[in-house]
RNA sequence: GUGGGUAUAGCUCAGCCAGGUAGAGCGCCGCGUUGUGGUCGCGGAUGUCGCGGGUUCAAGUCCCGUUACUCACCCCA
């Protein structure tokens, strides 16, 4: 047992015939991005050290603890990126997606890797999927973002998910606020470690999920009550771009995003069936990334959506997702006639018709086991007794009715009886 | 990094706080005469009981250590 391989400590692994729905669930939250004209990005998984250090910010927990970080052969630092965002604003910067028509909008999808104590629905590699929108401050474009996300929720069919909005102010209202909350902070008691915190993001202490600490927050001041008035139309006009379209939102001024960038917009969806690690998405705009990382000063917007966690929110709804079945038709061949079936099985997949082949010489008897177990609706059995007489035996294996069928009208009859 | 829980057949687990030759269900393989699945009946294979040490005539069971998994905290997708 010890000495056995086993995949690293904290990676998931999908495999048949779950990972059907895993690839469908992907296909089901890029379709409303692919509608909205958000164009596909394939974004490398290590970049270099410094983009997350300055783009996600050296003060969080993913940066200062959580990353996978090493040095290639020519001593560069590299690390596995913890996050998607990053990477791919530094793609849209350093290949000029700017300066073209704006918005630049992109999608994308991959793995993400932080090296965290894994638990449920918490991995060390996690696969996330995103967009981006980069050059335009539009509140339409936050409400586009968001309704993108909730309707690739929905397109999966998963219902018991509620979205939570606030905004996090801008570089004009956010320090005179930081600092107000700071010296709120400062009178509570507090532990070493959030006092600490408190100093490097005061915001995050908002989030603390512990009672004690929650107790002493219910009088602290929110950034919902100090937004310039800039701030406070955007959110307003996001919020009502939101109901026009049917978006159900509650606000959640104490939500705060773990990762440094955000500004104004900020949003996070939350499941009601996933254990302690509830989120299975969230975002918001981050209208000084750009500039920070070495661009032009352009607002940015966008979600991260992760792929492990939606999939163990459709267990908890138990939703199906993806093909009722992986086969249209098993080909059962007996003793001389395998040859004929496995050409048989060729044409059929040529034609389109999902088909597999008993493999083996087995017994009839248990070739139609496998059949049975393979899920397809329809078995072919050729015998060298068909062959003789140019026929196969087509099998509905719903209603048991066998027929033989002209070798000719094979594939024919069978398209048809799948349609 | 800090806590709790669990490690026995491919899977889910019983057997431990009454030490005495390894169990159940599901799954898998075969049989129930000629070339037919699901239901049913009968038969069969599979385990260094996570690993290492200790106590004992005897350890899956008791003691110590260790590793892995898992849930939760912190944090986040």
């Amino acid at each position: 047992m010890n000495d056995k391989l086993s995949a690293p400590k904290g990676v998931p692994e999908y495999l048949p015939p779950a990972s059907g729905s895993w690839l469908a669930i992907q296909a089901e939250l890029a379709r409303p991005a692919v509608n909205a004209g958000y164009g596909y990005a394939e974004l490398p998984v290590f970049e270099d050290t410094a983009l997350f250090v300055r783009g996600v910010g050296e003060s969080t927990d993913v940066v200062s603890k959580e990353m996978y970080t090493f040095e290639d052969r020519g001593g560069r630092s590299l690390t596995l990126r913890p996050e998607g965002t990053a990477g791919l604003i530094r793609s849209v910067i350093e290949h000029s997606l700017d300066r073209g028509a704006l918005p630049t909008k992109l999608w994308y999808a991959g793995p993400c890797f932080r090296a965290e104590r894994p638990q449920a629905g918490r991995y060390r590699q996690f696969h996330q999927l995103g967009i981006e929108a980069v050059g335009s401050d539009d509140p339409a474009l936050d409400a586009e973002v968001i309704t993108i996300a909730v309707d690739g929720f929905k397109g999966i069919g998963l219902t018991r998910f509620r979205t939570e909005l606030t905004s996090l102010g801008c570089r004009e209202c956010r320090p005179a606020y930081r600092d107000e909350l700071t010296r709120f902070l400062e009178g509570l008691d507090l532990d070493e470690a959030t006092r600490e915190r408190a100093r490097l993001n005061p915001l995050r202490v908002l989030d603390d999920k512990r009672p004690d600490v929650q107790a002493q927050l219910v009088d602290a001041p929110l950034m919902l009550d100090h937004l310039c008035a800039a701030c406070a139309d955007h959110f307003t006009e996001v919020r009502a771009l939101l109901d026009d379209a049917g978006v159900d939102h509650v606000i959640s001024p104490r939500l705060v995003r773990g990762l440094d960038y955000y500004t104004r917009t900020t949003f996070e969806f939350v499941h009601e069936g996933l254990g302690a690690q509830a989120s299975i998405g969230g975002g918001g705009r981050y209208d000084g990334l750009m500039a920070e990382l070495g661009g032009q000063d352009l607002p940015g917007v966008g979600f991260g959506i992760g792929l492990d966690r939606t999939f163990l929110a459709c267990q908890a709804e138990e939703i199906e997702v993806g093909p009722d079945r992986a086969l249209d038709v098993y080909v059962v061949p007996l003793g001389s006639a395998r040859r004929r079936a496995a050409d048989l099985t060729t044409r059929l997949r040529r034609s389109g018709v999902r088909t597999d082949l008993a493999f083996g010489e087995r017994s009839l008897k248990s070739a139609m086991k496998s059949a049975d177990r393979s899920g397809a609706p329809l078995v072919v059995v050729l015998g060298e007794r068909d062959l003789e007489q140019g026929v196969a035996q087509l099998k509905d294996m719903a209603t048991g009715d066998q027929s033989a069928v002209t070798l000719d009208d094979l594939i024919p009859t069978i398209k048809e009886q799948l349609s």
